[in-house]
DNA sequence: GTCTATAGGAAGATAGAC
DNA sequence: GTCTATCTTCCTATAGAC
């Protein structure tokens, strides 16, 4: 399901350099380790960015050491740098990997057709789906956004939203163009509503608690298709 | 305007430590600085808070160093603890003093009373309105939330919260018991989105673009009470 | 694959001269 | 109010033994 491997994926040259003693550089990322190429990523490699991904999006990626990373791991710091060149390479792992995977599922929802309205719904239930499995990658991309796109290494991160957007856009304007949905908003700036709609639920959706990211959908799409008044709307009646 | 300044708010005691080689554990906050009371908070100081903001904003409170803030200050960073007891004590304030008027300008929307429809619009139009003026702080509260509140020191951040969300969800149940507002939407999602959908925009807001703050409130408003269907509701004919 | 040991740097903060 | 100079701590990353 990955269309980019993040081993492979993103620019590689880093122009940031060292701007002014700005935050730490990060590591060049010299992208070595062409090994364990498909499924079984080394077992305990996918267990360390899973527990790397966690702690990130619950202090930050900055704010989390690589020797906190390791110790959650049971191992020294050092032990590491044996499976990842660098820390950047770690949430480099989370954030790909969550893309390439939402994305697909993206495609997966346009390639049923059916009606706007249908095929918004869709979108925005692939949308909060992802928010259980990828609740850390998802805090990270919020979180530490205006961080990682400093470095060139994460130019990756605007292509996807750039395409992201696209879709969502996509299907709203074809909406309006079908009658589906009112011509009098903004189609981006309805997206955007969207969007940081869903992704921003990430702060505060336990997972565990009463309700399914299907009810958030569900709530989300009563009121964005219909509004929260009550009787007649008050515009063309 | 301020009810609590940020010299004296929150709670002062840290009892957390040291758990484990977490991040840089902040200042204990000895509160000093009992000067400059009211009026001039001595010139300098605001605009170095100002310019502090701006950074938090742009890369994030940690990866933002004392030395990048007395830079762009044109000083040294030794010189930066004349005016300040520590980093967070900076944040502090540009957090606590923007909480402090949000919370007035909710009061006073509030005093005005109104049908619950008018209420909600003009609690949505004080949160838009407040994107221009306290971008950074916005972007801080959000970007850095959840490293901020694992210390003490920054506790009233959540007390802040917990009154916000008191004001606006007062208004959308008085608003359904009204029969303005469906009976069928739930109070805390619809809060919640609200809160989400404002706030995050302060990351692709240009203050300086076509759109103003009132226009985002318009639109929002718009797809809020009515939503986004064309024709007729899909519920309640 | 993990550990020991450590290099090398950058961070926040302080003390006292000016 | 700012600078000089510096302390202390903690960080990422490396090298090589086991």
């Amino acid at each position: 399901m990955n269309t980019r491997s993040s081993a492979t994926g993103a620019s590689p040259s880093d122009q940031d350099s060292d701007q002014g003693g700005g935050a730490r550089t990060p590591s060049r990322a010299p992208r070595r380790r062409g090994r364990q190429s498909s499924a079984l990523a080394s077992e305990r490699r996918v267990d360390l960015v899973r527990l790397a991904a966690d702690l990130f999006a619950q202090k930050g990626f900055q704010a989390t050491t690589v020797r906190e990373i390791a110790d959650e791991a049971g191992i020294l710091s050092g032990s590491l740098y044996h499976h990842f060149d660098s820390k950047e390479s770690i949430v480099d792992e989370v954030l790909s990997s969550y893309l390439d995977e939402l994305l697909g599922d993206y495609r997966a929802a346009l390639e049923q057709g059916g009606e706007p309205r249908e095929l918004l719904g869709r979108l925005i239930s692939a949308a909060y789906r992802s928010l259980k499995p990828h609740r850390a990658a998802i805090t990270v991309l919020q979180n530490d956004w205006n961080y990682l796109r400093q470095f060139s290494r994460f130019g990756y991160l605007e292509e996807a939203e750039q395409e992201i957007q696209r879709i969502w856009m996509d299907v709203i304007r074809d909406g309006q163009a079908k009658g589906a949905f009112r011509p009098d908003i903004d189609p981006k700036l309805t997206y955007r509503m969207i969007r940081d709609t869903i992704w921003v639920a990430v702060r505060w959706y336990r997972p565990d608690g009463p309700l399914g990211t299907d009810d958030l959908a569900e709530h989300f799409m009563t009121v964005l298709f219909d509004g929260i008044s009550f009787g007649e709307r008050s515009f063309e009646s």
